[in-house]
DNA sequence: TTAACACATGAACACCCATTCATATGTCTT
DNA sequence: AAGACATATGAATGGGTGTTCATGTGTTAA
């Protein structure tokens, strides 16, 4: 008779609380949820990705103006930019040699003003 | 004379709309706010953690509680807790040789569910 | 005070990843 | 077609970080 969860084998400690710990894990979210919003947060978790995001947010812009902007080489921006895109949190358009980047959808500034409050509402 | 911001020595390519970028530059939020902001999002961006705060989202739980339920040994989540500690994501109490931790404030939750939202609203 | 238990922590290691460097691709101009 | 320019990309590298292992700290009970 196989387990319904997986085996503890990797905690070198008792349960405390059983009761608590099997109301939990029926109350969050699937593991494979958790791993996606990580890789999520993970995108957000760069200082040149957020700064990317940002200046996104306040207009679009082509790669250059990017590296411009950000005083960093053309080719770490467009490195990050192919990680914004397959996260789908840009898009771009190209307009002959210049291609043009800009937020995806508007989650994206959502998410980013929800960890700006909560930077600055610290006391 | 002194110019008003880096000069760029970085990017090797040229400067192609300059109105577009004194202006995001005008617009965007200050450097170290991103960088801020960067190390809050570095913080949701792993799994370990992300599954704990989702847990203690559920519930308070003691670190043993949670070492089983994410089948962990008990240090991974203690050095974990201590990372959510730090970053005021997380906060504990004492009651004899159990420690109980709980979330810090409303705003994780909040980031959470923001970062589901975008997860779960892609077609 | 000694043992047992819950938790914390320092060092080491393995892995991941952001940038750099060199080069390739795509587009426009002549 | 050839050169110039904007962008993309593959490989290599250096720094950062999550887990493990061993051990330390704090508390309770005998």
């Amino acid at each position: 008779m196989t387990k319904k969860y997986a085996s503890v084998d990797r905690c070198d400690c008792d349960v405390i609380h059983k009761d608590v710990i099997d109301h939990v894990r029926k109350e969050m979210p699937e593991e494979e949820s958790l791993y996606d919003l990580a890789e999520l947060f993970k995108v957000f978790g760069d200082s040149t990705r957020i700064r990317i995001l940002s200046a996104l947010a306040v207009s679009e812009m082509c790669v250059c103006d990017i590296a411009n902007l950000l005083n960093m080489t053309q080719s770490a921006i467009s490195h990050q930019l192919r990680v914004l895109k397959q996260a789908a949190l840009v898009k771009n358009r190209r307009d002959g040699k210049v291609v043009y980047y800009s937020l995806d959808d508007e989650h994206v500034e959502q998410i980013i003003d929800q960890g700006m409050a909560h930077i600055n509402e610290e006391e």
